[in-house]
DNA sequence: TTATTTGTACTGACCGGTCAGTTCAGTTTT
DNA sequence: AAAACTGAACTGACCGGTCAGTACAAATAA
């Protein structure tokens, strides 16, 4: 038998990634975890604390996959390359995590801007590579932080993608097409726009 | 005085992009717009009403402006800049609009899915110019339609940005700085990832 | 024994939606 | 001109349903 607590979380990511977190009922999250609604409360002492545990959860996780993934790699290429890549992959297989991520993300209540901090966190994480990578002339961008934003909204794209298209996002294939894009622009030759 | 209608929904984006559409309240968009809570079914018969109502609104407003300043533009490379240019634009000046679109994007309710299907034609829009700067031969890219998905992305970040650094975008700047990315890439040199 | 889980029943705050009534600028009647 | 009437716009107290959180006795696991 699985963990409850982690039964629990799986089945408050499926129930807030549908229906929000407001829209989330905790009978609804015991109903999807097929446990009573007093265990949640044995487990997490409010709704918004299971919100929050599992949001750090969530991001920790990805943050050391990541991490294993990339410091894997010697050449610091490769070290981009696997750092675009895993973020594409590691997206797509938790959508419903990043659901609840990109919902919760816009608004001004305290889980809004503890949640923004965290995803602020995890930006800079990523803004350390894209230097790393600016030193190691692999890339060239005036404005690393500026771009680490960029990179977060490609991210999205992902999700909404998929979302949309309801296909299946191809992550190896398409991953690369984005990664190439990045890296090498769309144009077909320099332009430099207005100055 | 101005009209009860339009106050009324900007009252409610206001309210909808700091709560969510179902942490927001009829009773606080009413007084956000100082009327009673009478007037706002008076002039809307749900809750989900309004909701449709402003989203439709707001994103058949955005779609004529970029309309209206894109085919302003005679030359095809002026025109993929403005592009890029309104979009960043219209949804720094309308953030929280956008917001509400972003939150509201994710779930399975009628209105999420119906918001989605109003989003997809926005951006079936948006690649109908890519594919016309592609066939000019402005831009070379393999797959219009996810790149599309990609703008939309890097477009969302913009939003991302400014809330988390609660700094002020400077849009002609930092809009001039994507387009440029987005067009020649950040690689130093054209890297071919993964074949 | 102690920790965990169950299921039912309950409370009370909150919120979408209702509706009887108000206000008032016209319009019609006398 | 005064009185009577109309209808659109608006008001806010109220009602009914929903849901987070509580309580707890009994069952089960470790």
């Amino acid at each position: 038998m699985k963990n409850t607590k982690q039964v629990i979380m799986d089945a408050a990511i499926k129930e807030i990634s549908e229906k929000g977190y407001i829209g989330a009922t905790m009978d609804g999250i015991a109903a999807k975890a097929g446990v009573a609604k007093g265990t949640l409360y044995y487990h997490f002492k409010t709704k918004e604390e299971l919100f929050n545990f599992l949001v750090k959860e969530g991001l920790s996780m990805i943050e050391s996959d990541i991490e294993a993934a990339v410091s894997k790699e010697e050449d610091i290429i490769d070290k981009f390359r696997q750092l675009c890549f895993m973020q594409l992959k590691i997206i797509y297989d938790n959508r419903d995590f990043f659901k609840v991520i990109m919902s919760q993300l816009w608004g001004i209540e305290l889980r809004q801007t503890e949640l923004r901090e965290a995803v602020k966190g995890y930006i800079s994480y990523v803004e350390k590579y894209i230097k790393e990578a600016m030193d190691e002339e692999i890339i060239n961008v005036e404005d690393p932080h500026l771009l680490a934003y960029a990179f977060f909204g490609i991210m999205t794209s992902v999700t909404v993608y998929e979302l949309l298209n309801n296909r299946e996002f191809n992550s190896m294939k398409d991953a690369e097409k984005i990664i190439n894009y990045t890296l090498n622009g769309i144009g077909v030759k320099p332009i430099y726009i207005m100055d």
